[in-house]
DNA sequence: TTCCCGATTGTA
DNA sequence: ACAATCGGGAAC
C-alpha cells in the first residue's frame, strides 16, 4: 500500500512540484535536526530544454532518470548547491527543484551553516536553501530521502490550492514562459529574486 | 583539451 | 547593476 509521500513522488514533476509545498524538508545532523517547510518550488522534466535531463542521462544527471525518492543535488555557478526530489517512473528524467523553506527547527544550525542571522536569508533560494542544511557535495546527490540523509514529513496543514501561486521560472534562459514555479500566497520566506524581463 | 555558460548569490 | 567562480557538457 502506497502512501501519500509514494504517490506524489511517482507522479510527474509537473504534478508533485504544487503538491510538495507544506511538506517538512529535514535532515539530522550532528548537531541536531533541521527542519523546513517547503514554500517554493519548479517541476523540470525530459522534454523541457531549461531542464538538465533535456540531452539524456550524463553523468550528472543520471539520478533524474531513476524512479522518485531520490534527492538530486547540482552545483553551479561556481558556488552554489541546488537540491531537488526526483520524481516519477524510472527512465524518465524529472525533479521537483526546492527552492525556498521556512525555517521551523534547527534554526541555529542553519544561522551557522548560512551565516547569516536573518531568519528570512536563511532558505529563500535555492543556494541559500542547500547551504541552510549543510548540503555542500555532490555526493548527496542520487541518495534516496531517507533518515540517515534528508526526508519529508506530511504538512503540519494542507496548502488550499487557493494559496499556490503559479509564475514563469527563475533564472533560466530556455522556456521562459511555461508557468512551472510554484510558491504559497502570502508567504515571507520565498526567494526574492524577480523574474527576469521577457 | 578548449571553450562557453549556468535551475545563484552577495555586494556596489 | 554586476562580478565571482568552477564544473558540466559540447565542440574541436
Amino acid at each position: 500500500l502506497k502512501n501519500e509521500l509514494n504517490k506524489i513522488l511517482e507522479g510527474s514533476s509537473l504534478e508533485a512540484a504544487p503538491q510538495l509545498l507544506g511538506w517538512t524538508l529535514a535532515r539530522e545532523t550532528p548537531e541536531g535536526v533541521i527542519k523546513l517547510k517547503i514554500v517554493e518550488t519548479e517541476a523540470y522534466h525530459q522534454d523541457d530544454p531549461a531542464s538538465h535531463s533535456f540531452r539524456g542521462i550524463t553523468k550528472r544527471t543520471t539520478p533524474m532518470f531513476e524512479a522518485g525518492g531520490l534527492i538530486y543535488v547540482y552545483f553551479t555557478y561556481g558556488a552554489h548547491y541546488c537540491i531537488n526530489i526526483v520524481t516519477g517512473k524510472k527512465g524518465t528524467g524529472e525533479a521537483v527543484l526546492l527552492r525556498a523553506a521556512e525555517p521551523l527547527e534547527g534554526i541555529e544550525i542553519m544561522q551557522q551553516n548560512r551565516g547569516s542571522l536573518d531568519i528570512y536569508n536563511l532558505a529563500s533560494g535555492p543556494g541559500k536553501l542547500a547551504q541552510a542544511l549543510g548540503i555542500k557535495s555532490t555526493d548527496w546527490s542520487g541518495k534516496p530521502l531517507g533518515k540517515s540523509t534528508v526526508y519529508l514529513e506530511p504538512p503540519a496543514q494542507k496548502i488550499k490550492a487557493k494559496d499556490i501561486i503559479t509564475s514563469p521560472r527563475i533564472g533560466i534562459s530556455q522556456a521562459k514562459d511555461v508557468p512551472w514555479r510554484f510558491y504559497i500566497k502570502d508567504n515571507n520566506f520565498v526567494s526574492k529574486l524577480t523574474r527576469r524581463p521577457i
